[in-house]
DNA sequence: ATGGTAGTTCAACTA
């Protein structure tokens, strides 16, 4: 059984008890972090090391940030997006055994009429490229983290007053499907589900109270892995502690010897 | 239609 997840902290600073007490409720393999707003040298790897965990990790001061934490160790790490040219720390890609994990925090977009939404889709264009890439050599493969795109209407807590916003617009969900495209399945779209289950939920207007959500963090898996998935849920109860981060935990459970 | 909160850093930006 190989258990694997992602979850955007919003500063790993602040929420470092939160994820060292949910890594040793559960029986993760590997977690994805998005949003540790840490620079290198300020990075827990000792805490993380001390419960049994590898980390990679890609920072920089105050924003983004990705890190990739491991039971086993991980090589092969690439912390560049090619073709960006990008001081944002936004992609860490990591080989656990044969398994190329590819964990991302997408660029949020902001609105459809700013600069930073054009750089949203160079940068979903750019991951496209470099995944047809990552997946002629790593057949089994599995893309995590904070996509800031939700899919469909069904990941939508209103998708009539979010149709055409930012984080659902028509041109981020044909950028999603693009991805799916080069040979990727939504892990949690390959079992029956219950209705309005969501991923994060704004801080203001009380979302969370009133599950005023999306599902906007995804685990994706390459054909040959979702062949062996057997599970995948959203662990709500991050988001109820005291002082969370606004995404909660997404996880994905694969059959693999 | 606007803004509500949170984090980083310390006025303003990102989300």
């Amino acid at each position: 059984m190989f258990k694997i997840a992602t979850w955007n902290v919003n500063s790993l600073r602040i929420r470092l008890p939160q994820v060292l007490a949910w890594l040793q409720s559960t029986a993760i393999d590997v977690l994805a972090l998005q949003e540790t707003k840490l620079q290198d040298q300020d990075f827990p790897s000792a805490a993380f090391q001390e419960i049994g965990y590898h980390a990679v990790f890609a920072g920089q001061k105050t924003y983004n940030g990705v890190a990739i934490l491991s039971r086993s160790p991980l090589n092969h790490v690439i912390s560049e997006l090619p073709g960006m040219g990008d001081p944002q720390k936004r992609l860490l890609c990591a080989s656990h055994h044969d398994i190329r994990i590819v964990n991302v925090y997408i660029p949020n977009g902001a609105n459809l009429e700013s600069d930073k939404f054009l750089y949203k889709m160079k940068w979903l264009s750019e991951l496209e490229s470099f995944l047809k890439v990552q997946l002629q050599a790593s057949p089994r493969l599995i893309l995590l983290g904070d996509f800031n795109i939700a899919p469909t209407p069904e990941d939508v807590h209103d998708p009539q007053q979010w149709e055409g916003k930012v984080l659902f617009s028509p041109a981020e969900r044909a950028a999603f499907q693009d991805l799916l495209a080069t040979g990727l399945c939504d892990t949690f779209r390959l079992f029956p589900r219950d209705e309005k289950q969501y991923s994060w939920w704004d801080y203001r207007i009380a979302a969370f109270r009133r599950n005023l959500g999306m599902r906007i963090d995804h685990i994706l898996a390459s054909h040959p892995l979702c062949a062996q998935c057997h599970h995948c849920h959203i662990d709500r109860e991050p988001r109820t502690w005291e002082r969370p981060s606004d995404h909660t935990p997404v996880v994905a459970e694969f059959d693999i010897s």
